[in-house]
DNA sequence: CGCACGATTGATTAGGGTCAATAATGGTGG
DNA sequence: CCACCATTATTGACCCTAATCAATCGTGCG
């Protein structure tokens, strides 16, 4: 059930049976949301941290006149902030975007996991860090590139993170993201997200039609976003550490 | 020496003398830097956490063009990620502003802390929250806001972190930063920040001469930028767990 | 005193936004 | 199986915010 989070986390250190079979442990209560509903809300109390086994999700903010802005997209094996239940209240929320499956893992569960096996400790604080490098990365996509680049960046990003878990096939992958979803995320408006998307069709960097994207030249792509996979933190960070607890 | 550090933690838990007395054992090795210095280069192996203790530095990226974003400033009593020595090498460079002073707590100084210090751990994952908080604001900040609204949330966001941790005096604070800078860190031009600041001062929104920054009027600056402070997660927020280990 | 870096201003351009209409798509119920 | 409705995608015309290019002016400081 949790393959999704156990293939991730062995981007990053090698993890024993008895590491597999306790991260599979954790999904027992699972959640089933439809598209469009809120997973958690701003002002609502976190109690638990979110696994994702299926679906995808949006982390957004919305201004008090309506902008909106999408901080982050959740894919299957993600985890939202490993420690929220320390905060009072939100301060943003999170939606499905397709039908989400996902697990509530509730504090107590997490701390004691966390103290008594160090290794998924170790790479769950990796998944937190590669988290903040995407976010900070979200940071320059908004601040310093162009539209193209932006959605270039994001195809790459989210291809990638897709295809280290094994949920691509090829050079395809599911992509379930409207195109006010996409302008939403890379800070642009739903118009010029279609007629860049027409660009980068016509420049043959991607075919993207019936919620599946396929990057016929990935390395064209990440040259057009200048993407730099360094911030995912993949290829085995944690070869540096001891392998034992 | 850490007061500025005991100080925010103090905004989410009460501290005891004792945890105190051991976050002030942490300063022992302080390191000097020059403005403009590189704390750590992109490429670099992060060995251990780097606090704060006097000066602003900042978090950037360069794309190889040239262009340069921002992603965070660092302000006295701040703390780069608490675990990033996990990761392999740093996927950013942090560099000084102003003077800096800083500790540079080893790996293994941080984790005994954290296995016997069960409140200052939460204290500290507090913090990792509230600036992942932080992080996700600043992209609403670059994919939503326009240009006044931009610099206005910097200017609070700032004003009021420094005022969290006693470096406001009134309603006037140090601000060592150049226009390039907030240029770089809002996704502008230094040409359009110097005009829209000369518009902020015409609407006495801010005073903002010789590195000083004051706020005449917090109200309408936080109304001018759309400002909600829920995501500093101020306010004593641990007040719903237990006081005790 | 002069030099570098930062601030300021003007003129012009361009990337992306706004407004508005139309065309596909896809799910639903009869 | 098909008509219908609601999203979502696409396109055109026009506008505006912020970028670019290029000087000039301050000013702290060695």
């Amino acid at each position: 059930m949790l393959h999704h989070l156990i293939r991730k986390l062995e981007h990053f250190t090698r993890l024993s049976d008895d590491d597999k079979a306790v991260l599979q442990g954790l999904s027992r209560t699972v959640r089933l949301l439809e598209p469009g509903a809120d997973i958690i809300r701003e002002g609502d109390s976190p109690e638990h941290v979110n696994l994702f086994l299926d679906g995808w999700a949006s982390r957004y903010k919305q201004l008090e006149d309506g902008r909106r802005q999408i901080m982050s997209f959740f894919v299957p094996g993600d985890l939202c902030d490993l420690h929220v239940f320390i905060l009072r209240e939100m301060d943003h929320a999170i939606a499905a975007i397709t039908p989400v499956r996902l697990v509530q893992v509730p504090r107590e569960v997490l701390l004691g996991l966390m103290d008594r096996h160090p290794r998924i400790t170790r790479a769950l604080w990796w998944e937190t860090l590669v988290n903040a490098a995407i976010q900070r990365e979200w940071t320059v996509n908004l601040g310093r590139r162009t539209a193209l680049e932006r959605l270039a960046h994001l195809f790459c990003e989210l291809f990638i993170r897709l295809r280290a878990i094994g949920l691509t096939d090829g050079n395809t992958c599911a992509f379930p993201i409207t195109q006010l979803e996409l302008a939403d995320a890379t800070g642009l408006t739903s118009v010029h997200v279609n007629r860049t998307l027409k660009e980068m069709r016509a420049a043959g960097l991607i075919i993207l039609k019936g919620r599946q994207l396929t990057v016929p030249d990935l390395a064209a792509l990440r040259k057009a976003a200048l993407f730099n996979p360094n911030y995912l933190h993949l290829e085995r960070d944690g070869a540096h550490l001891s392998a034992n607890a």
